[in-house]
DNA sequence: CACTGCAACGGTACTGAGTACCGTCTAGTA
DNA sequence: TACTAGACGGTACTCAGTACCGTTGCAGTG
């Protein structure tokens, strides 16, 4: 009967202790003496306290950005859902590690803090694919760049915070469906370009009456957008 | 000759020696000590080192709150475009000193960190506020109230840099046009229920043709979503 | 003037995270 | 056996942040 290495005693120690005591009450030579192992050794496996929840962002980051980089430009898109349901798929996997994170993190402000700055950094990898992807450097196609981004990981935490909760019984399926709803908001770019030349706009919007009903309203509207 | 209160003399302090030493170069006790104050009155006046740099995020995130409390449901976009023009105009007024902090949170990750976990609190704010507006508690709608919230953020952020960069002349122009687009995204909250029971779906494009042209498409588009 | 209360300040001492460095033990190999 | 490399433990240090205590200065009050 072999003690599982270091790394793995660690973790679950410091995930117990957080558990009884809260995250500031523990310290990392609490942590450490539950492993059976010394301070130095914690420090040598996490580079922080903090950081013994969050083992493998990096991993994740990395997971991300090989599957983007594996996209042409036709399917820029379908890449990017693919690489959003790989991050909501590796959360699943971890399955009550994740939710014992997430019980963490809703907690001890300092742990969400964290969590939120790293979620910035796959935003970030989207937003600079997708910037690159349309191709405009100009800054009404990086704004739509940015709010891409900023609806694609929107749409992940949204989902994965069902999951996390136990709101949600086929998180897959779910992220999908709510893809698919944020590709729905935004334009091709080949057709966004042609309406900064003063072509007609037309809004989304879904409502129970049919299209002839909705004729007159649309009019309106893009009488609205070409007129102000 | 009177000296600028100790508050004020700890900030000019902090910056100074940021610039000239970096950020994690620079102690609480060289702060201090170059304020002419003792240590303990740095953390009287700041909670920590990075808080230095950002002052007054908690009277930011009041002036928030209490705009959107003045909205009724019906002046409730405006609330939010308004309480975004709001956020800022108070950089702006900032001036040179928004610039400086820019800078440092572009080298430093620690305060790019706590910047970002800052402005993950304002779109919660508006996340809640949107979901309350809606008044729809489905999944469907609280992705929708997250989408828009982060959509109002991103936009946010992305005019601010661009003024902090200095690529913008006219700010508050740019921020009202973002939001525009923005708000263009989403559909009324009434008209997105009735979607659900099976209506008619409108997908947002633009395109150099008129409304007659693109009739046809129109109804294939629709009828491509219902059939799907 | 003497007294009181209060607010801002300075100093000391402490906890705990994170770093640097050094010595030790052990497994694998020539 | 001798050598080497990696994982480990221990010590000592820096620095952020907290707790506590005493001091100073200034307002108002008798």
């Amino acid at each position: 009967m072999s003690k599982p290495p270091a790394r793995i005693r660690l973790a679950d120690a410091a995930f117990a202790l957080f558990d009884e005591r809260g995250y500031e009450q523990t310290t990392v030579d609490d942590i450490a003496e539950r492993a059976g192992v010394g301070r130095t050794t914690f420090f040598r496996h996490y580079r922080s306290k903090e950081a013994v929840i969050f083992p493998d962002h990096d991993r994740l980051l990395e997971l991300i950005r090989d599957r983007l980089a594996t996209a042409g430009h036709s399917t820029a898109l379908v890449a990017v859902s693919d690489a959003v349901r790989l991050v909501l798929l590796h959360y699943i996997e971890e399955g009550d590690l994740a939710r014992r994170r997430y019980a963490l993190t809703s907690k001890v402000a300092a742990l969400r803090d964290r969590e939120i700055a790293s979620v910035a950094r796959y935003q970030r990898l989207f937003r600079e694919f997708i910037a690159d992807w349309m191709g405009d450097p100009t800054a009404s196609a990086s704004l739509r760049a940015e709010l891409m981004a900023a609806s694609v990981v929107a749409a992940h935490n949204h989902v994965l915070r069902r999951w996390l909760r136990g709101e949600s019984s086929d998180p897959v399926e779910e992220i999908d469906e709510a893809m698919r709803e944020v590709l729905a908001l935004f334009p091709a770019p080949s057709a966004t370009t042609a309406a900064h030349d003063g072509g007609t706009t037309v809004v989304a919007f879904r409502t129970g009456q049919d299209l002839d009903a909705l004729l007159p309203s649309l009019r309106r509207v893009i009488e609205g957008a070409s007129g102000g």
